[in-house]
DNA sequence: AGGCGCTTGTGAAGACGTGCACAAATCGCG
DNA sequence: CGCGATTTGTGCACGTCTTCACAAGCGCCT
């Protein structure tokens, strides 16, 4: 992935916050962070180990470290960090101090359901409008929100600012569907089509892809049954454990 | 991540295939390539390069090519890959070659969706059954698929393998559904709850997390407006495209 | 048969990400 | 005031992933 270095850029940023050029992986994991510090904030803490947010983000703490090292945040060493500053920290380098406006093409089977879904809004992203083809269901109103005719997009992203696009249509039409949000000027696009799509360079693309997924469990789970055909090493894997308690040590296959 | 080394295990497999041992970067990109092998397929190719495929894969050739040459698969020099062969070759790899039995535990907002969806079929992968812990939603049918209640999951479970259990339940119940998987012997768990979920050695987990995925997004989109503020160079982000037509070479942040 | 153009497979180098291990810093307590 | 316990921040080494560049192989055309 040699993307998100754009080239001519000068390593200064604009005016207060002098944006550190954060790794990749890093920014990956902010946002696991700032979960695990909000419900370490909700059950009182005020302060918080770099072990003990490394076990409630399920990573290492040596990692966690380094991370929180780049954004030049400030622990105490002996005590650990300040929640709710680490909280303030971390929301501030996502850009989540303004809420994101988002819409969303294609409301149909997955589109229902992420357009009801509460996990947007509690974490400063509001779908701000929803758009589909099909004049059956142009209209229809979900959570309080009308279904607009994906034409109409032009004119909505001229009212409000648009932050993000999803994208949940059917992989045939995924492609036009990003050329016009592309065209109204949105920079961040989320596509859960099985397709590959382009768009220009200044255009952040990222993928939601189930079937990538399984299909990776499924690799996975095949190289362990052809394991389990003979070794005489550990075959313990199909045991259930004795209590209902997993291990607390291990997790394993994080691709992401 | 240190996963997917199983320390003790030899490098051999047990019979026939020989698996050899995968980057798991590779991994993560077969289904893609497969993907596209198959469009290619149905448009009629017979044959298609690197260069080829790669494009429709939406990665660089020569990754493409150090991927394919780690399964051992043999292409022509001078014509390219057999389309119809190299199908077959991930797809075994890929252990897709027998149907897989999906178990999906929460059918709420989200895993109304899931349960429609056709896109799993279509890879090999079965529904097998439904669960629920809501008596409201038990008994509930969708596409000819009854709800259990989930306390029935270790008699259905000895009915039938499951190869992979999927989780849209909410955060707060994901963990116990997550042991309850595993006592029933599923080994490969796909988790859509936000929240980090424990399992004992050999259980491979995945995590599919929408708030995630918009954070990167807001992230970039953050740094973006940064770098906009007041370097003289490139501001051609936000105009338009002249026509409708994305360039056909870029391609941004696949953090995946 | 021979040459030519095209494409694969891979060695090597560099970029990136990870985790250990330890010095430096801070707090609390005697 | 000093000391020990604790925890951060980071230098360093290692492994993984990416990309370039090119020799070797293949088919086609003359
Ligand atoms: N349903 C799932 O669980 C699921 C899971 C993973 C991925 N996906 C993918 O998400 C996408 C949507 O899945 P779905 O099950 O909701 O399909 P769907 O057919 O139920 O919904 C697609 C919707 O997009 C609309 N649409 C079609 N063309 C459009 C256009 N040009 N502009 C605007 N809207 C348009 C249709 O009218 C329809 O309402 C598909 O690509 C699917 O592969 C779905
Ligand atoms: N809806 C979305 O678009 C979306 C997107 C991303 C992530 N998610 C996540 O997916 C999960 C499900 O989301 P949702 O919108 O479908 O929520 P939902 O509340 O609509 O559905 C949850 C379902 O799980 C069932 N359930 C609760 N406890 C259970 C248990 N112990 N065993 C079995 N079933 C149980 C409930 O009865 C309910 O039917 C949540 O964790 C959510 O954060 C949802």
């Amino acid at each position: 992935m040699s993307q998100h270095r754009h080239p001519g850029a000068p390593g200064r940023a604009g005016a207060v916050p002098a944006l550190p050029d954060l790794p990749e992986a890093t920014v990956a994991r902010l946002p696991e962070y700032l979960r695990a510090l909000h419900n370490l904030a909700d059950a009182g803490h005020e302060t918080v180990s770099s072990e003990g947010l490394a076990n409630a983000a399920g990573v290492n703490s040596a990692k966690l470290r380094k991370d929180l090292s780049h954004l030049g945040s400030y622990g105490t060493r002996g005590v650990g960090y300040d929640v709710a500053l680490l909280i303030e920290q971390i929301e501030s380098v996502l850009g989540l101090t303004q809420c994101r406006s988002v819409a969303l093409v294609g409301v149909g089977n997955l589109g229902h359901a992420l357009a009801g879904y509460d996990g947007f809004a509690s974490r400063g992203f509001r779908i701000a409008a929803l758009f589909d083809a099909d004049p059956a269901r142009v209209g229809e109103e979900i959570n309080g929100l009308v279904v607009r005719h994906v034409d109409e997009l032009p004119r909505v992203a001229a009212e409000q600012l648009i932050s993000i696009g999803v994208i949940a249509t059917p992989a045939s039409a995924a492609q036009a569907v990003a050329d016009q949000l592309v065209a109204v000027g949105v920079t961040s696009i989320l596509n859960f089509a099985p397709c590959v799509l382009s768009v220009p360079e200044g255009v952040d693309m990222r993928k939601v892809d189930l079937a990538i997924e399984l299909q990776i469990l499924s690799f996975h789970e095949h190289r362990k049954a052809s394991l389990t055909a003979l070794p005489g090493t550990a075959g313990s894997a199909l045991t259930a454990l004795p209590g209902g308690l997993a291990a607390t040590d291990t997790q394993e296959a994080i691709g992401t």
